[in-house]
DNA sequence: ACAAGTCAGTTGGAAAATCCAACTGACTCG
DNA sequence: CGAGTCAGTTGGATTTTCCAACTGACTTGT
């Protein structure tokens, strides 16, 4: 054993899902997310309401900028003042946090209190994911391999 | 103002999303929960896999399961040797992991070859998020504040 | 006018989490 | 018997995060 350039001791997945965690996985993003997807928008309300610290929630601020998820939008100058906004990609991360908070209630339920989610028309967190293709529903299982995907330049918008 | 016990001060939000990102958050779970939805189950693959330190996974799948989201199957004795096998709750962090491939073969294209990911019936990952009440397609900015859920012992099912 | 407050950060040092490669122990296989 | 498999464990280096205090440019209250 031990052979120098062993390419059978193959490297981990390079997926979509890995990817995605690159730039939602690190602490405190998705958090950040959730609370511009309430509405929230300040550097300060986002550090309190997350509870990350003022400097990695900086950090983060600037990765999910770079990555095109939030834009730094300026409200004021003269003390040059800056809101965080979710961009499309951001706005789309939605899908991510409801199921998460679905499978959090259905699953995370102990004695601490926490506020729960609603959709909009009211009703408590019950997701249905469907296959935009066939109709039928996402069960578990039901996600399997595709091909090897790579498509510089073949983004779907450049709105941001 | 700055009133001694001043409870606007808030505390983080304590909500389901932040509850999920407790147990599914931390670094490598969500790979590891990937990696078991596909059909991996002994530690080395796993490690292979998602590119965790063996003692780093260790401590995660220990975790995930003391949180009941995977169990440790003895498939050998005399050397002792376990399988980690998703339970029920394992199982249904399967359209957080959807969505997540979905947002990101959207938004994560880059140069570098990912493997995609497909519903059983052939088709690209194009969830459809639907609330189950309703029958309403969830979209950015549907997600709304529920009320204050602390239901101990309420859990839907005790089958691990 | 002057003190206090707001706001978006930055700073420095401590603490915690992660990484890494090597090692262990109980086997199996050729 | 030696090599390989497998599920970890170990020790030490590296990286990330935490925390509280501080800054600078204002605004607001008295």
């Amino acid at each position: 054993m031990n052979r120098p350039t062993d390419t059978s001791v193959s490297a981990p997945r390079a997926c979509f899902i890995a990817a995605g965690l690159d730039v939602l996985g690190e602490r405190w993003a998705l958090l950040a997310l959730r609370e511009m997807s309430l509405g929230v928008h300040r550097f300060d309300q986002i550090a309190r309401n997350t509870g990350a610290s003022r400097d990695i929630l900086t950090g983060r601020l600037r990765t999910l900028e770079s990555r095109g998820v939030i834009e730094r939008v300026q409200y004021s100058e003269r003390p040059a003042r800056y809101e965080y906004h979710l961009t499309t990609s951001g706005a789309e991360v939605a899908p991510i946090l409801i199921s998460l908070a679905a499978w959090s209630s259905m699953w995370m339920r102990d004695e601490t209190p926490r506020a729960s989610y609603q959709h909009s028309c009211g009703a408590d967190l019950k997701p249905v994911l469907l296959c935009a293709e066939c109709g039928e529903e996402f069960t578990p299982g039901s996600l399997i391999f595709g091909p090897l995907v790579s498509t510089a330049g073949t983004d779907p918008a450049s709105d941001q």
